[in-house]
DNA sequence: CCGGCAACGTA
DNA sequence: CGTACGTTGCCGGA
């Protein structure tokens, strides 16, 4: 095995984020990294006898001296880049791998020569480079691996029988191929006009390089021109690409073979680098026990345990394996005729081939959909290819007794960028690699996939390894509140929400009208037409043609956004101002009006999906289409919620919200006296507050007064400055200071728990909801002042936030359950942060409502009441109260 | 074709 | 220089 460490770092180095691979001393490590997994992962698949590393040591060589120009295109190598190949080379070393290096030459060279000696004695040779020249040196000894798109781990291999799939010539040709078509990032140019088809056509027509210029007359047309003109080109690049086959070197091939792993040389260097994961990788690699540190990545044993041997059980057999398993893990996939089955723990596995329906499942089926407590990785999406596979035991559900689901345990553990797959958690977790599933893997031509079984054994370990390393509340919250949410939110997902199609069609003709006749206003506003979708024409547009003041920065430019264009009319009004404002709004609505219209099912509904592990404070999330941001702030969007309406079965929509939920919880937080009073007495909040901060009665409190307070007193819970609540409302910055200054003097409590928050939270590096919910926030040490702002302003808002989520979390589960148990028709179908919705069947009203009010007034005990609202309506806008 | 960005809808 | 999300369209780079 050769690999061309240059190239495979540099890919390396642009596939990962540089700022997240970065030790505490602000060594870059990123293209480390990516080239010590990928190397283990060849290690690992290819196992070779003998390996070599060979790097660039300038970018001097032969062929700069030849063509000055060479590579002359390419920029300065990234600093953070280049401090990387040392140690890179220092890491290979510790794992028994030579690194070599010739002035003068390139490593391509290198690879050339000791590939070409490596099949002259016999050896298989793997050559590992991202450099297309390297193509030239595959033959039937000699196997490219080449990193595809996809990013470093993933190569495609390329045999003489791939190079000719692929472009089309043989292996030896390439070089051809390219010199006549150039390449741009060596600073080659080829023959203009001529791309990869005309060159393959060429070089299958006629032969070879040389014959196509010995008879380049007989080639016509522009093309043939162009050749002739530029064949020089060609020729030069020709003799720049071919690989030099005898560099002469200082080794000899059996100095190549693999030496010892010196693990403790291995761990100096990764914990220098601050590799954890990868060093219990290589120590696996290397068959060695490495110990973990007591925050490392993976957990103590190196040594993964052997996936026990796929059994095949039935009948009997199977029923005496179930009835004595523990809360094993089961992970269900699509087969070619029904579904495989694996069922595990963490010392037995069984297999099975299930097709829903039939005679011989019945015991499965019946144990599946019983209450025997089974742990699952993302037991929603399980449970929905079960129901898609026909499985249904007399009607009710398909799978019960989900007692776990590592998804939502991994969301649990790092809640802001949880680890999404079963794979991903496996290998934080537990430090392991599942077999890769992607057919395009280093091994296309065999299929490793794991198993049912053996994904289900992984489930289970991960599992458990997972809630061992649960800390404070999170157990708690898991078991009481997300576990028991899993179903009903797949209830709330296969329901979905009628809609009034022939209401959203013709709205949506209304709002395409409209955004024609803005279109054209604004096009003729400026004389001419623009994208009125582009930020970048429309900034050509504004501050180029109209020479409005400039606005502020963003990334690409100056912002277009609506606070800024209406800043601008104010300062130099103008009519295109006005039509693009109203395009934007009403193109808004119209997309929204056709994605929804595109999202409604067969059924007439519209199926949204429920994200459980979306958010990093415990809300729910939703998605395709998501439903929790329908407007509702404007009369036109309303509209939009007309077409939510009741299946004709039912009698009517209810929604039931909490009222100021957030304010309630920071009232109850604060243990403020005058905010708790308020809630009490039970009078408009705005109102109530407004007249303590201004010193007038409640009924003098004017809507301005009012509304400066409303947007004051949710601000706070989001950590608003003076000066955003200056710009929000515009008001002088004076104004603004004096304004909290006169909210603090009565509501002193407010501020001293919001300090409290993020004191406590700098303390110990995450914050807690009243249940016990842990947000962890490392940012908050940050040296970086914008960064640790951020985590403040979010860690204020976190236990807030995250408490009224467990709240309607604990609400909606008690709910469902309770619609269950009285045998009611009505159903839960919605729900948005502080909203449910329910479908009500005739009759059933007053009993539904019972059981809302209660579960939602009772799923927490704050020193303030928990006020719902409830309203109806045959759709969602007239149920809104 | 993909991903980042700008913009904007909700609680 | 106000938290938490998801979607859309544009646009530049691969």
């Amino acid at each position: 095995m050769l690999i061309d460490g240059h190239s495979l770092a540099f890919r390396a180095f642009y596939a990962l984020p540089v700022d997240s691979f970065q030790t505490h001393s602000g060594q870059h490590t990123n293209a480390i990294h990516g080239f010590i997994a990928m190397l283990i992962n060849l290690l690992g698949n290819e196992k070779p006898d003998a390996i070599a590393v060979a790097f660039d040591i300038s970018r001097h060589s032969f062929r700069t001296e030849e063509y000055p120009e060479y590579k002359g295109t390419r920029g300065e190598t990234p600093p953070e880049f280049k401090g990387q190949v040392p140690l890179l080379q220092e890491a290979l070393h510790a794992m028994g791998i030579r690194t070599l290096e010739k002035e003068n030459y390139e490593a391509d060279d290198i690879l050339a020569t000791l590939a070409t000696r490596g099949a002259e004695s016999g050896y298989r040779v793997l050559v590992v480079s991202g450099d297309r020249d390297t193509i030239q040196l595959v033959d039937d000894r000699i196997t490219l691996l080449y990193p595809s798109k996809q990013g470093v781990s993933e190569l495609t291999r390329y045999d003489a029988e791939r190079v000719m799939e692929r472009y089309g010539v043989r292996p030896e040709q390439y070089p051809e191929i390219a010199a006549l078509v150039g390449e741009t990032s060596d600073n080659l140019p080829g023959i203009p006009r001529v791309g990869e088809k005309t060159a393959v056509k060429w070089i299958n027509q006629f032969g070879s390089l040389e014959e196509i210029l010995r008879r380049q007359d007989e080639i016509g047309g522009k093309v043939g021109e162009s050749l002739r003109e530029n064949a020089h080109h060609a020729i030069r690049n020709r003799r720049l690409n071919r690989l030099v086959r005898d560099v002469e070197l200082a080794v000899s091939l059996d100095e190549l073979d693999r030496g010892e792993v010196d693990m403790a040389a291995v761990q100096r260097v990764f914990s220098k680098l601050e590799f954890r994961t990868l060093l219990q990788r290589v120590g696996k690699l290397a068959g060695a026990d490495v110990p973990t540190g007591s925050d490392g990545d993976a957990p103590g044993a190196a040594l993964a345990p052997a996936l026990p041997e796929t059994r095949r059980l039935l009948d009997e057999e199977l029923g005496d394996w179930l009835a004595k398993a523990d809360a094993p893990a089961v992970h269900l996939a699509q087969g070619y005729d029904g579904l495989e089955v694996g069922i595990a723990t963490p010392d037995s596995t069984v297999l099975l081939d299930w097709k829903p329906g039939g005679r011989d499942y019945a015991p499965f089926e019946e144990w599946l959909a019983s209450d025997a407590p089974k742990v699952f990785f993302d037991a929603k999406a399980q449970t929905r290819l079960a129901a898609e596979a026909g499985a249904s035991v007399g009607g009710i559900d398909t799978v019960g007794g989900i007692a776990g689901d590592g998804l939502i345990a991994a969301w649990l553990i790092r809640p802001s960028t949880p680890e999404k797959t079963l794979a991903q958690a496996v290998q934080r977790f537990l430090g392991e690699e599942v077999p890769e599933p992607d057919p395009n893997q280093l091994l296309p031509e065999e299929d490793d996939r794991a198993g049912a079984d053996a994904l289900a054994w992984y489930i289970v370990r991960v599992h458990a390894e997972m809630l061992a390393r649960f800390e404070g509340g999170t157990a708690g919250i898991y078991r009481d509140i997300e576990v028991p949410l899993v179903p009903v939110l797949t209830a709330l997902e296969n329901r979905g929400v009628q809609i009034d199609v022939p209401l959203l069609r013709a709205h949506e003709a209304e709002l395409r009208d409209r955004v024609r006749e803005h279109e054209r206003a604004a096009f003729d506003a400026i004389g001419r037409e623009v994208n009125l979708s582009s930020p970048k024409q429309l900034q050509e547009v504004l501050f180029d043609e109209l020479d409005m003041p400039k606005t502020r920065k963003t990334q690409r430019g100056y912002t277009t956004d609506a606070a800024a264009l209406a800043e601008l009319q104010e300062k130099q009004p103008h009519p295109f101002l006005d039509a693009l404002l109203a395009h934007r709004d009403v193109n808004k609505l119209r997309q929204i009006v056709e994605t929804l219209i595109k999202s409604v099912r067969d059924d007439g509904r519209i199926h949204t999906t429920l994200l459980q592990n979306g958010a990093s404070t415990g809300r729910l999330a939703s998605a395709d289409p998501n439903l929790q941001n329908i407007p509702v702030r404007s009369e036109e969007g309303r509209r939009i919620r007309e077409a939510f309406i009741h299946a004709p079965e039912y009698e009517t929509l209810m929604t039931a919200d909490y009222s100021q939920i957030e304010m309630r919880i920071m009232a109850h937080l604060s243990g403020d006296a005058g905010l708790i009073e308020a809630f009490i007495e039970g009078e408009d909040l705005h109102r109530f507050v407004g007249a303590r901060i201004f010193g007038v009665p409640p009924e003098e409190v004017t809507s301005e007064m009012r509304a400066k307070v409303k947007a004051m007193s949710y601000g706070l819970a989001y950590g608003l400055s003076a000066f955003g609540l200056s710009k929000q409302l515009g008001i002088s910055r004076g104004e603004a200071e004096q304004l909290m200054n006169d909210y603090f003097a009565r509501f002193g409590g407010v501020r001293d728990y919001l300090r409290s928050v993020v004191e406590q939270a700098k303390r110990d590096t995450y914050t807690e909801t009243i249940f016990g919910r842990r947000r962890p926030f490392p940012d908050l040490a940050s040296p970086n002042r914008a960064l640790r702002a951020n985590a403040e302003r979010a860690a204020l808002n976190a236990p807030i936030q995250g408490t009224a989520a467990d709240i309607i979390k604990i609400a909606m589960a008690r709910i469902e359950r309770r619609i269950q148990d009285a045998g009611l028709g009505s159903r839960m179908l919605l729900q948005i942060h502080d909203e449910l919705m329910f479908e009500v069947v005739s009759g059933e009203w007053e009993p539904l409502e019972g059981i809302v009010r209660e579960e939602m007034g009772s799923a927490a005990e704050l020193s303030v009441p928990l006020e719902v609202q409830l309203g109806s309506g045959p759709n969602w806008n007239s149920a809104a109260h």
